[in-house]
RNA sequence: CGGGGCGUAGCUCAGCCUGGUUAGAGCGCUGCUUUUGGGGAGCAGAGGCCGAAGGUUCGAAUCCUUCCGCCCCGACCA
């Protein structure tokens, strides 16, 4: 088809809205793909609607192919459901009601409401169900942000799988996963794979892919050789050895006065910050002060100290810290508390200066069993200069958009909604479900992170708003016309700029766009009888008969 | 929710501190002239409840109060 350029509603911008931050948000603005109507809200303009289609046409080509099957649920949910499984308590949700006082929940994703059609199903014959639908998502974000990074509302694939017993339900969440490569893949966004956070449910198989991009709100941590790649919340990258002053054969106190933090401590004992130990008493939610205890140089992992306390806790407050320790901040340490110490693995061999909770001394050669008895879990954050717990190799910090997130939660919401099937030897079980979702707006933002230069978007083919951004230049016109409708009849979407313009605008235009092939007739190529093809991401361009065009690529 | 910043033309911004003609610039927009392979030049125009509401004052875009909106950092993130 051809769209011509002095109809469509597509309003470019030489300037960048101020606030914008993210090369994603900058560009689709500028370029006249989205527009934004409130925080967090944006519409899709007419281009950006065609890429935004094209990204759902892959990803629902995909979804058929492993006998996914299309429907589609409601926005509006009847709270009873999400009372069944006990999410209707989740802070994002929005909340409206109707004029009779009826109460409903603008779904964060449709697990109930999928669940709740899963109860027709009856016997395992019927199993496994793979089901999926594109349908708008609310979230009440504390904090939008980037574009379409972060949005309150937003359309997304999410896909549903039921199954009979763990094997199957392996098998349903083995083919999305490969689904989901597939998906990234044809829509040329680069996305990995990596264990997600689970945080305190603990023990579920999930996975985010993660893109790399500008900006984003994930830090994927991955090996330099491709052994290892993981969420900085989950990553354990191996820190370098500290350098251990003689060993003790006990506890040795001594005074150091004003020194607080442990660079300076190391500093002021002439010992490597990585043989010191940085104590952060934190008060769980059921009241407990909890000692966590890490490397001097490292930084505590909130999300890897969740997964260890099993509970949520906060920073201790300056009495609570004194009423446990005797002591205040920065002379703390494990040797005479008397609650719970959780110590980085980091701290299993070898020994270390720790505070001592007397206000102005800390302890040498304290070590780990001998001193004080911690129970040891990972909890450090992963940091630059680390080594790969696979292989030993260098490690690299890469910020991500979360693009896709697949996850297995067995009878999580079977169990609450009622959902069970009759098995073959006539007991009744529980549905095993899983949950699989892509955002189609991130991914194309994704895209625009990955895939840009100083002068606009460079679209890869498959999700390009048109194949070819044909330049009219004045004079050319008709042999503009005429090449249009061949490359049309050719099978490819022709944007034909017939706009009254000068050609240096249609060519800042055009890159802006970002079209992958760009098509010039203008005086130049019209005493050749012929047009200029360019390559939008290579530059390269030559010149090309009309007869010719689309014949080939 | 904590911290910071910003609301003046479609976009980017000046003016505000130190109150006082008719509120400005660049880009964009409309008409005409000229120009025509990388956002050209000229002439003439249109376009504003200075985020909102109160207050102080003879007088408020400017000072004060409250509210609203938006952005960034953090917390949060099924």
């Amino acid at each position: 088809m051809i769209a011509r350029a002095s109809q469509l509603f597509l309003p470019t911008l030489r300037d960048a809205p101020a606030d914008a931050e993210a090369i994603s948000h900058k560009l689709l603005v500028r370029a006249g793909y989205i527009r934004q109507v409130g925080a967090g809200l944006w519409t899709f303009l007419p281009l950006g609607w065609r890429v935004h289609r094209k990204i759902e046409q892959i990803i629902r080509e995909e979804m058929d192919a492993i006998g996914s099957q299309e429907m589609l649920a409601p926005v509006l949910t009847p709270v009873e459901l999400w009372e069944a499984t006990g999410r209707e308590k989740i802070g994002e949700l929005f909340h409206v009601t109707d004029r009779a006082g009826r109460k409903f929940i603008l779904p964060l994703t449709h697990e109930e409401t999928f669940t709740f059609h899963a109860r027709e199903i009856q016997s395992y014959k019927e199993l496994p169900q793979l089901w999926y639908h594109f349908q708008t998502k609310d979230r009440d974000e504390p904090r939008p942000r980037g574009g379409l990074l972060r949005v309150r509302e937003f359309i997304m694939k999410d896909s549903y799988s039921f199954d009979r017993d763990e094997k199957s339900a392996y098998e349903s969440f083995e083919k999305n996963r490969v689904a989901y490569h597939r998906i990234f893949e044809r829509c040329g966004v680069e996305a990995h794979e990596v264990k997600a956070e689970s945080g305190i449910m603990g023990g579920e198989l999930t996975y985010d892919f993660l893109a790399p991009s500008g900006s984003g709100e994930n830090i994927l941590v991955r090996c330099e050789n491709g052994d290892y790649s993981a969420d900085s919340e989950v990553a354990s990258g191996v820190p370098r050895a500290p350098k251990f002053p003689p060993a003790l054969n006990a506890p040795e106190e001594v005074e150091t006065p004003n020194v607080t933090t442990c660079e300076a401590l190391g500093e002021f004992l002439g010992v490597d910050v990585a043989a010191t130990t940085k104590a952060m008493p934190v008060t769980t939610e059921d009241g407990r002060v909890v000692l966590a205890l890490i490397r001097g140089d490292d930084r505590l992992s909130e999300s890897k100290l969740l997964s260890a306390l099993r509970i949520g806790s906060r920073p201790a407050t300056d009495d609570e810290i004194r009423e446990a320790f005797g002591a205040s901040g920065g002379s703390l340490g494990p040797v005479g508390f008397n609650g719970e110490v959780v110590a980085d693995l980091t701290l299993q061999e070898g020994q270390f200066v720790a505070g001592a909770n007397k206000d102005g001394f800390h302890l040498r050669g304290v070590q780990a069993g001998r001193d004080y008895e911690p129970r040891f879990a990972d909890l450090r954050e992963p940091i630059e200069g680390d080594r790969c717990p696979e292989c030993g190799g260098a490690l690299t910090f890469l910020t991500t958009i979360e693009v896709g997130h697949i996850f297995y939660f067995a009878d999580r919401y079977s169990a609450g909604l009622g959902a069970s099937f009759l098995d073959e030897d006539g007991t009744e079980k529980p549905l095993l479900g899983g949950s699989y979702g892509i955002g189609p707006g991130r991914v194309l933002a994704a895209v625009v992170e990955q895939s840009n230069d100083e002068n606009g978007i460079i679209w890869p083919d498959a999700i390009a708003p048109y194949n070819v951004h044909l330049l009219a230049l004045r004079g050319a016109e008709e042999i503009a016309e005429q090449a249009a409708e061949r490359l049309s009849a050719a099978g490819y979407d022709v944007l034909l700029d017939d706009r009254d313009l000068r050609p240096g605008e249609k060519f800042a235009d055009a890159d802006l766009i970002g079209i992958p092939v760009r098509i010039t007739a203008g005086k130049k190529s019209l005493e050749d009888g012929a047009v200029d093809v360019r390559d939008r991401r290579t530059g390269e361009e030559r010149r090309v008969s009309v007869d010719s065009l689309g014949k080939n690529a």
